[in-house]
DNA sequence: ACAAGTTGGATTTTT
DNA sequence: TCCAACTTGT
């Protein structure tokens, strides 16, 4: 292929010589204000870009790395940029190219996952995998964490799979194994957990699996252990970019620091030491909204620290809002403490004032919005395809498409159920999965009975019990069925043909079969087609359409292997590898949905965009519908009472308000019905931080309190002072009588409590009060548990029991 | 072995 | 309310 690498050979032949055919050093800092300029042209020591929303991050580093590769003749092979979405990175390449040529292509620009999957491949035996080991996403961890609990007879009220594998997460994210947790175990919950993690992790080994935590952290170890590999990409890699720094969790951040710290403490080979690689992160503490998934905002704002002469470049002028969004952001996360100080400023204007509806309830507020979209584009101040509605969870999404649908309003959803995680594909991509790797007992057992085959509960045991006498994998004592101790003659032949389906559909595998050729394969030969086409079930004709949708994918990507990002193009390039069915399986696990990712579709222009606002992190509209601003959905419920999930509310109403570019409409519901039951909701704190001049209300409530107040006097009245009442002395009658209502229906009475009073919880056992807050519906309790740890429960649901 | 009924549980989620 | 995981019944 004739590219643009430079080769002593070819320059001859093209008459530019190579360093000119990218663009200039002006192109490259055109349009570029002064700090980004500094960011763009930074050279040596580690560099911080703190990057408020709508600076422009995405420009500097797609500047600075054509920059590096033009002007400071960095060899693209020499690159590593590291982004948090695929999309991200897809769109990063494609700006790269586009300024500097096809050479760009054997940049590594990927994800961290991606970048560790590559990496593990290749070094894979080191850590006693096998190269073709399949990657568990939280679906898979939870199966395999319940089988767990199951070995280990672990009561699945007090231990739940969830919990477990969060704390668990937690722990591979700060790096411990599981003899670190063993060891460190301070009590008998945590001896438990400990336990739970050591046999999590040998049946992930003997699955020949890893989480998506794994990669990072068995990525880390790896280059500790083995510095020589450590010391390979270390000479590999010059220049590390990170985006979204302020998402990096602990591991990220020590494989970082592996790669380009100037002095991993334990090398101790001098001789070899290799200058470390040029550093820039670039980040915003304030749009930091994924603690819960383990980042660390510390990592960001220690940089300094952790960087030893370090510097850092603030870019505070917005180009995407008008200064009255900016300065209600600028306004809300000023509550929160202990950020650096930064205040985003913009040329475009004050603009339109924020507009604020307060709405008697969630159906009232769908209809505000629905009604204010309408005046926009008859107004034509805007197009359907302008407009997105923001709100705190997937749940609130319903009422604005049960509007929408009635008004013929054309909508989508982004996010909510993906693609990969619908039934009938999992399904799929685990019989692809034990094909490639037969170990990976999760795949395996999903599949075995999927179509009914008459392979039950009763079968399988008896061939675990094989495998566990023989020491063999589960798939090895499948193929030895026949020598399995009290299996019906029914099962042997069920699970023989099983067999014999399977071990045809691997040679095909062996074979090198394209991936859309295996799948349609396996979805005819496993009769799994033929299931779906027979069901008089009206979902499973969507399922078909969802399996011809997978194929097509798997067709698209056995046709088109420089699409997938996890492809290393210097491979594919020199014809090395075809991508193949554990390509595509790699791509699958490490990609999320193509379909739902938002972007510039000419033929969405007439489309409202309805997401989380999670979601909405990195995109940008013109009108901002920002919506069921109350306190207890947003912020949420179990933030209230806590000081850090508090403050990363805030900096998701931040990035909500930064989304907008001209238009932003803020609204709340008096009343919302929650999971059945009407809740009166106060106001989201966040209203009271936005300036008062900066909104116009068109109603608020005390306009909507004079049209009649329809619940304060009725059932939200009485429940807001029975408890009080009912409680002390007549405790036993109103726990009976909560009892009953709870028996009867979901929503019953709240127990009334106290700091101080006993309570017996169902699963948790007895425990004590220890703080209250909130009233109603919405009281949360603090209860010590002792052992079980102080939990956090909202009394409307909790089944506690007042002693 | 499987289908139907019951219960409990319920944020956000780039990978 | 709504969905998924369990239990029960055939």
């Amino acid at each position: 292929m004739s590219t643009s690498i430079p080769l002593p050979g070819l320059e001859s032949v093209a008459p530019s010589d190579p360093p000119r055919r990218g663009p200039s050093r002006d192109a490259l800092l055109e349009g570029l204000n002064e700090p980004q300029r500094a960011a763009v042209m930074h050279e040596g020591a580690p560099l911080l870009v703190v990057a408020g929303a709508g600076s422009g991050k995405t420009r500097v580093l797609t500047r600075r790395i054509a920059w590096l590769i033009s002007e400071r003749r960095a060899h693209p092979g020499s690159i590593l940029a590291i982004t948090f979405t695929n999309k991200a990175a897809a769109e990063m390449k494609e700006r790269v190219e586009d300024l500097v040529g096809k050479r760009a292509r054997i940049m590594w620009v990927s994800t961290f996952h991606s970048a560790c999957v590559r990496i593990l491949r290749k070094e894979s035996d080191k850590l006693g995998y096998k190269s073709n080991f399949s990657i568990y996403d939280a679906a898979d961890q939870k199966r395999l964490m319940t089988l767990v609990c199951n070995d280990l007879d672990l009561d699945p009220r007090r231990y739940q799979p969830g919990a477990l594998l969060h704390w668990v997460s937690n722990q591979k994210n700060e790096l411990r194994d599981p003899e670190d947790a063993t060891k460190d175990a301070r009590n008998n919950l945590e001896e438990t957990y400990a336990a739970a993690y050591t046999t999590y992790q040998r049946r992930l080994r003997e699955a020949n699996a890893l989480d998506f935590d794994d990669l990072i952290m068995a990525t880390v170890h790896l280059l500790q252990t083995f510095p020589e590999v450590r010391e390979t990409y270390r000479r590999r890699f010059r220049h590390v970019l990170v985006d979204e720094y302020q998402d990096t969790n602990h591991a990220q951040y020590a494989l970082i620091h592996q790669l380009c710290a100037d002095n991993p403490e334990d090398l101790d080979s001098t001789e070899e030491r290799v200058e470390p690689a040029e550093l820039m992160v670039v980040g915003d503490a304030d749009q930091s909204i994924y603690a819960f998934r383990g980042a660390n905002i510390r990592n960001i704002l220690d940089f300094e620290q952790d960087f030893p002469n370090a510097t850092s470049i603030l870019l505070e002028q917005n180009y995407r809002s008008t200064q009255t969004i900016l300065n209600a952001a600028n306004a809300v996360i000023g509550h929160n403490k202990g950020r650096k100080e930064k205040r985003l400023w913009s040329e475009a204007g004050d603009g339109d004032r924020i507009v604020g509806y307060v709405a008697d309830d969630e159906r009232d507020e769908a209809r505000f919005v629905s009604e204010e979209i309408d005046t926009l584009v008859d107004e034509k101040a805007a197009r359907p395809g302008d407009v997105a509605i923001f709100y705190r969870t997937n749940a609130q999404s319903r009422v604005f498409e049960e509007v929408f649908i009635r008004t013929g309003q054309p909508y989508k959803v982004v996010g909510g159920v993906r693609f990969y995680e619908r039934r009938e594909v999992r399904d799929a991509l685990a019989y692809l999965r034990m094909l490639v790797n037969p170990a990976d007992q999760v795949s395996l057992r999903r599949i075995l009975n999927t179509p009914k085959r008459g392979i039950g509960d009763r079968a399988v045991a008896c061939v675990q019990a094989l495998a566990d006498r023989d020491r063999i994998i589960f798939w090895e004592a499948l193929q030895r069925a026949e020598d399995a101790p009290g299996l019906a003659t029914r099962s042997l032949s069920a699970i023989q043909a099983f067999v014999a389906m399977v071990q045809e559909l691997q040679s095909m595998v062996d074979a090198g079969e394209r991936a859309d050729v295996v799948l349609e394969s396996v979805l005819a030969r496993s009769g799994y087609l033929t299931s779906l086409e027979e069901s008089d079930d009206p979902q499973d004709e969507t399922r078909l359409e969802n399996l011809a949708e997978l194929v097509a994918v798997a067709r698209e990507f056995a046709e088109d292997p420089l699409a997938g990002p996890s492809a290393d193009p210097t491979d594919v390039e020199a014809g090395i590898v075809a991508p193949g069915l554990a390509d595509f399986l790699e791509r699958v696990a490490l990609v999320a949905d193509t379909d739902q990712i938002p972007d510039d579709d000419p033929d969405d222009q007439g489309v409202v965009t309805l997401m989380t606002l999670h979601t909405a992190k990195g995109l940008e509209f013109p009108v901002v519908f920002l919506t069921g601003l109350e306190d207890g959905v947003f912020p949420h419920a179990r933030a209230l009472g806590d000081q850090p999930e508090l403050e990363e509310e805030r900096r998701l109403a931040y990035v909500g308000v930064t989304r907008a570019r001209a238009r932003l409409y803020i609204s709340r519901a008096v009343v919302r019905s929650a999971w059945g039951a009407p809740s009166h909701n106060p106001g989201s704190r966040f209203l009271d931080e936005l300036p008062v001049d900066l909104v116009d209300w068109r109603r608020t409530e005390a306009a909507q309190a004079q049209w009649g107040r329809p619940d304060l006097s009725g059932s939200a009245g009485q429940r807001l002072g029975a408890p009080t009442v009912a409680g002390r002395r007549n405790f036993s009658a109103a726990a009976v009588r909560a009892d009953a209502a709870a028996r009867a229906k979901p929503a019953r009475e709240i127990p009334s409590l106290e700091p101080g009073d006993r309570v017996l919880h169902d699963s948790f056992g007895m425990g004590t009060v220890v703080a209250l807050e909130g009233v109603a519906e919405k009281a949360v309790a603090s209860i010590d548990f002792g052992s079980e740890g102080v939990k956090r429960l909202l009394l409307r649901y909790a089944p506690v029991e007042k002693l």
